[in-house]
RNA sequence: GCGGAAGUAGCUCAUUUGGUAGAGCGAUAGCCUUCCAAGCUAUAGGUGGCGGGUUCGAGACCCGUCUUCCGCUCCA
């Protein structure tokens, strides 16, 4: 465990020190849990999205990409359900140092006193034995009035509080009720605060004249909300996807665990359409299609696994992660969701404007089904560098770090290096540079001994060192050397760029 | 937010009880070299996280503060 703890750290000072991923605003001590990606890291990113891209958008007629804003009206996080899911009301123990989100301790207060009211009625059925009439029992009897009492008036209490957002209130609610801390059996409480899961801003420039906005925690609702846009103009039919690769914000309590899991951070989602009771049948195709693509990838497959949920989420009707094996554990790299017709349905209720489809085939309308497939852009990266990151001992006793990314993905495709830098090596090796680097991105480089200048590019990942020596001269030949076995062949300059587009070619 | 640890050059680290800051690697320029790190020369790079205190003198001691890392709380 303590070598995986340190081979993780060697990965992130690695990003680091090539230039793929830099603490935020590091020279004025950093941003906690905001990270920028380098000249590197920009180039790899940007090469997932494209495979993604093309996987789902390109290979699949009937998916289609959008780009919508992370700016949206309101009441849209209100209908999605984020507005009241994301904001908790937080309370700390001062004693026991543990916290609690305060409406549950209000709620478990509730449910312990209900607790004594079954206990109350399971007694008096024992003794009234087959004339025991529960209804009325509950009625009538003293103490369960009372007990019932002090339930219904604690949640409407909290209720109200919590609408009118009541912070001081809730409190107050929590110290009537003399509710104990679980652990320290104390009634040492903070005050109770606001945990804003959302980031918020305002729109609108006069002061007095402002709307809250919220930074989208997801990009789906961008998705829901042109649902009848992109059906429309593009002559969708049922079943059929939308795409959308963007930016999403959450205010994490603690957020660890490098690009794992930050506070904005990027996600690549695909909302798929589906006719009523077919979900399932759907949410079967996705997890199998979406794990082939992680497995298209070539990092093994003993590296992914499922995690279905035991818990669902409040719009789903079935869910399960695909889980990968990062160098801390097996984490989720990507959620795929049944998500029924909660979005689309609370949407029509919301707006108030009709979110349905037409079957010709049923000739009926419908809310459709939604199956999402979810996958964090950063955590895929992240997949990606860690299993790539591999230090390696070689025969003759030297060590090399190599990242053996996958040559589709890899930042840079080749380097094309003079042996030497004199006898006209270096303008024959410029030459083939410039013709090359309009076919993928490569770079140049005529510094130091060819050996070192091989490891530079190991150190990176570029997948094919191109060197030119003085046969080159004679002959028009190169040399192709291959990242992760080092072999070299010797190649005619004018093969060389079709052999390397063939091996960085994307192939599903 | 709580507890613990740490902040000295781009990186890894040194600086023996307080005496005006150093190495290796890396970088840059050049030399040498016809194929896999560690050949030669030169150069650049640090207000020692920040602020205050003790002292003739603080990177070292004290206090505060910020940041990062590890653990706990949370994760729709």
């Amino acid at each position: 465990m303590a070598n995986n703890e340190d081979i993780f750290k060697k990965i992130i000072s690695h990003a680091k020190e090539y230039g793929f991923v830099f603490p935020s605003s590091e020279i004025y001590d950093g941003l906690s849990a905001v990270y920028d990606y380098g000249q590197y890291g920009v180039e790899l990113k940007n090469n997932i999205k494209n495979y993604w891209w093309r996987a789902m958008v390109q290979y699949h007629e009937n998916i289609v990409g959008i780009d919508s804003a992370i700016f949206m009206h309101p009441t849209i996080w209100k209908a999605s359900g984020h507005v009241d899911a994301f904001s908790d009301p937080m309370i700390d123990n001062k004693d026991s140092k543990k916290r609690y989100r305060a409406d549950v301790l209000v709620e478990d207060y509730a449910a312990k006193i209900e607790d004594k009211i079954n206990k109350e009625v399971e007694k008096a059925a024992k003794r009234f034995g087959e004339s025991f009439d529960e209804a009325q029992f509950r009625a009538t009897n003293q103490r369960v009035v009372e007990y019932q009492a002090k339930i219904t008036d604690a949640l409407a209490r909290l209720n109200k509080n919590l609408t009118d957002n009541d912070l001081a209130a809730v409190k107050q609610l929590i110290e009537d009720l003399e509710i104990v801390c679980p652990v320290s059996g104390t009634k040492n409480w903070t005050e109770v605060r606001q945990f804003n899961l959302m980031f918020n801003t305002q729109m609108g420039s006069l002061s007095e004249d402002t709307n809250t906005i919220y930074l989208r925690p997801e990009t789906a609702q961008g998705i829901f909300v042109n649902f009848l846009n992109v059906q429309k103009t593009g002559r969708m039919k049922i079943p059929f996807g939308i795409a959308q690769i963007g930016k999403a914000f959450r205010n994490e309590i603690v957020a660890r665990q490098f690009i794992f899991r930050m506070r904005e951070f990027e996600q690549m989602e695909m909302q798929f359409f589906v006719r009523p009771g077919t979900e399932l049948d759907w949410f079967e195709k996705w997890k199998a299609e979406r794990l082939a693509w992680h497995h298209s990838l070539g990092l093994g497959p003993e590296n992914y696994r499922f995690h279905p949920h035991d818990k669902l989420a409040h719009y789903a009707n079935a869910a399960c992660d695909i889980e990968f094996k990062f160098p801390f554990g097996f984490k989720e790299l990507e959620g795929i969701h049944s998500r029924t017709d909660f979005d689309l349905s609370a949407h029509q209720q919301f707006s108030g404007k009709k979110l349905q489809y037409f079957d010709p085939e049923l000739n009926e309308s419908y809310v459709p089904y939604v199956i999402e497939t979810s996958i964090g852009l950063d955590r895929t990266f992240l997949a990606i560098l860690s299993s790539a990151y591999t230090e390696e001992k070689l025969e003759d006793g030297s060590e090399r770090v190599v990242l053996r990314i996958p040559p589709v993905l890899a930042p840079i495709k080749a380097a094309i290096l003079p042996l030497i830098k004199k006898d006209g090596l270096p303008e024959k090796a410029r030459e083939i540079m410039d013709a090359l680097k309009f076919d993928y991105l490569c770079q140049y480089d005529e510094k130091d001994a060819i050996g070192r200048r091989y490891r530079r590019q190991d150190a990176i990942g570029t997948p094919y060192c191109i060197t030119v020596d003085h046969q080159t001269l004679e002959d028009n030949t190169v040399t192709i050397r291959e990242r992760d076995s080092m072999l070299q062949e010797r190649v005619s300059i004018d093969a060389v760029s079709e052999i390397i587009r063939k091996k960085i070619a994307v192939k599903l």
